[in-house]
DNA sequence: GCCAACGTTGGC
DNA sequence: GCCAACGTTGGC
């Protein structure tokens, strides 16, 4: 890697695709497709690195809560899924000349011992920055260090699982 | 299921 | 390039 790890939170619907999915591909990789948001999909393309930490976070859901962590193993790439007329994430714009839409993949990594959720973000001084907290519908957001580790903590995982 | 907040679209 | 109308997200 040329550049320090960053961190990142990536929100899914848990009826689209769950923790429980990503940890039944432990040991393999899972394209994150789908985005189409072009903020999202400017980190997606020119920011999230392989190497980089992913919080997993469940969203759309009663108590919306940040559930493991992932890992990014391969930097961004067109997003096929949008050259595909039967793909629901079809977008007729999209050329494999001009792609438009990106994705990383993914590897499961570790599940909290215990979820750490949107009110306790909320609540907890040094997370209540994040742009999560605060309302954002960013699906793929920026997190710093020290955010990262306070999470962890708060999921009961411990610095070894960087 | 409601609806506020947010992002995007498109008329001008 | 403004901004109203519209569609979507996502907490509740």
């Amino acid at each position: 890697m040329d550049r320090e790890r960053r961190y990142w939170l990536f929100k899914s619907e848990p009826s689209c695709f769950s923790f429980d999915d990503l940890e039944k591909r432990h040991g393999q990789t899972e394209p994150w497709d789908g985005v189409r948001n072009y903020q999202a999909r400017n980190f997606l393309r020119d920011q999230v690195r392989e190497g980089d930490g992913v919080l997993f976070y469940h969203s759309n859901i009663p108590n919306p809560a940040v559930v493991g962590i992932a890992e990014v193993v391969r930097n961004g790439y067109p997003d096929s899924t949008a050259l595909d007329p039967d793909s629901e994430h079809f977008d007729p714009r999209s050329t494999p000349a001009d792609p438009i839409w990106y994705r990383v993949d993914v590897r499961y990594v570790r599940r909290f011992e215990r979820e750490v959720t949107l009110a306790e973000i909320r609540s907890n001084p040094t997370l209540g920055g994040m742009m999560l907290a605060r309302r954002s519908r960013l699906s793929i957001q920026p997190v710093d260090l020290e955010q990262w580790d306070t999470i962890l903590a708060l999921g009961g995982i411990g610095d070894n699982d960087h």
